[in-house]
DNA sequence: GGAACTCGCCAC
DNA sequence: AAACGTGGCGAGTTCC
């Protein structure tokens, strides 16, 4: 519901961005069918194999015996008995309605070799069931066309189906490959990525506007993921050059900086950094274990530093958190209060771009929802700008997809120099001008295809 | 035999 | 006091 002030101009965003998001649907998207079909074919042999392999185990046989019906392997369901009921593992993780976990990271935590070939075998159906098949069977003349949905979200981001352009692989490689290199650009063209970069720690600044944070996000040579990485690892001569360094930046990162973020807390971040990415065992370290460091291990560093256990471990996140908000951007967590009782106030938000979300809402919710909105709506804006240039100047490239902060365009060659200039300049510059809330730079990373090259062979770019 | 649910997992 | 936000989708399972 949109009531305030503004209301007009919210309104023709939507109204404009689905207009440019329905002209990038029916342009479509070029998919390699004769791929996807030898790929589905190879993939089915591969799954065969390994499903074969897994039903020559002991581990199999032992489940069958233990069972009256027909086995499925596949049944999460049929697993989680036999694991915990007949095997009588411990539950070290449950799911939601309380049945003890069949996912990757329970099955992986249970050391069980035979495990391995279904996780392998969970990946690859993955990739020919949800993805390959998907693209197969919306594709229409060799085209896919993703539906861009503007109205299905609670904070006011897009979604996108059949088939969700959203959530194709990219982190996991092998995935990545198989997937992407089904999507081509048109003969002759080249797909360009135009990403803003951490466009939703630039907004939450705009609405919290910590000076902390806005020397951090004006600052090209700053860097807060290192700053954090060198707090929580304890490391005097930080440098994210080093790989090894680089790997705790990453988990700095996105084990500890984003989900504080989205609301997360210390318990939950310090099991996951010294776990997941640490690669640390629950309970008490002994030297040598964890991922590599430049001198010995992460234990061996850690245990240096008189943190010898994951409880240890834990008590410091604790206290890393502590200095994060009350220390490091007390500001912010000013804004997180007022915003909060503001809501409980009123019974409803309003984001910087003039839309309301109202309902019940957690805590959580009340600080999220607004960024994630506004911030799809810098995207928005952008498509829609992009849209207009591209028709009224008739040229060739096509706005042919967008996932949240990024838009996916296939490139006329010729056009490639003034494309780029001009998805620069409405990002950096027409858009904090027209929106005057915007109080920090945004910038933008591009990466491209070489020409007639599918979409797994990205490279970054650089226009400047 | 289909609707609705759970679980798991992909993206940002 | 609470404790990571938003989606889509396939497969298995249960309910009616």
């Amino acid at each position: 519901m949109i009531y305030n002030p503004r209301s007009e101009e919210a309104y023709r965003l939507l109204h404009d961005g689905i207009l440019a998001l329905a002209r990038a649907e029916r342009q479509g998207i070029r998919l390699d069918v004769k791929y996807v079909e030898k790929k589905m074919k190879s993939l089915t042999v591969k799954i065969d194999d390994l499903e074969t392999e897994f039903r020559r185990t002991k581990f199999f046989k032992h489940w069958q015996h233990s069972m009256t019906g027909t086995i499925n392997i596949h049944s999460g369901t049929q697993l989680s008995v036999f694991l915990y009921k007949i095997k009588k593992i411990k539950i070290e993780k449950t799911t939601v309605s309380g049945q003890g976990a069949t996912d990757d990271e329970a099955l992986k935590q249970m050391n069980i070799p035979e495990l391995n070939l279904l996780l392998k075998v969970r990946k690859l159906k993955r990739i020919r069931d949800t993805y390959l098949s998907g693209f197969l069977r919306e594709q229409v003349d060799g085209y896919i066309h993703p539906f861009f949905n503007l109205n299905l979200v609670i904070t006011y981001r897009s979604s996108s189906d059949h088939p969700n352009f959203q959530n194709i692989p990219v982190r996991d490689k092998q995935s990545m490959r198989i997937c992407r290199k089904a999507l081509y650009p048109r003969p002759g063209h080249q797909l360009l990525e135009a990403d803003f970069k951490g466009l939703e720690v630039a907004i939450a600044t705009c609405y919290h506007k910590d000076p902390t944070m806005i020397k951090y996000v004006s600052n090209p040579k700053s860097d807060m993921h290192g700053d954090m990485a060198q707090q929580i690892f304890m490391i005097d001569k930080f440098n994210k050059e080093v790989p090894e360094y680089y790997t705790l930046r990453q988990a700095a990162k996105n084990g500890f900086v984003f989900p504080e973020f989205y609301g997360d807390y210390y318990k939950n971040c310090a099991v996951n950094l010294a776990c997941g990415w640490g690669k640390l065992p629950q309970g008490k370290w002994s030297p040598g274990q964890g991922i590599p460091l430049p001198k010995g291990t992460l234990s061996d560093h850690l245990i240096s530093n008189k943190i010898k256990s994951i409880d240890h471990f834990t008590e410091h996140i604790k206290g890393i958190e502590e200095h994060f908000w009350n220390v490091r951007f007390p500001k912010y967590t000013e804004w997180k209060n007022r915003w909060y009782d503001k809501y409980k106030k009123r019974g409803y938000i309003e984001l910087l771009t003039g839309f309301m979300c109202s309902g019940v809402m957690s805590r959580n919710d009340c600080i999220n929802y607004p960024v994630q909105g506004a911030a799809f709506h810098c995207l928005l804006w952008t498509f829609i700008r992009l849209d207009e240039l591209i028709r009224s100047e008739k040229l060739r490239t096509r706005l042919i997809g967008q996932i949240h902060d990024s838009i996916l365009l296939d490139v006329y060659p010729k056009e490639r120099k003034y494309i780029t200039e001009m998805v620069h300049k409405i990002t950096c510059f027409e858009l904090p001008e027209v929106w005057k809330w915007i109080i920090v730079p945004l910038d933008v990373d591009m990466s491209i295809c070489q020409i007639d090259a599918p979409w797994s062979e990205k490279e970054k770019y650089i226009f400047k």
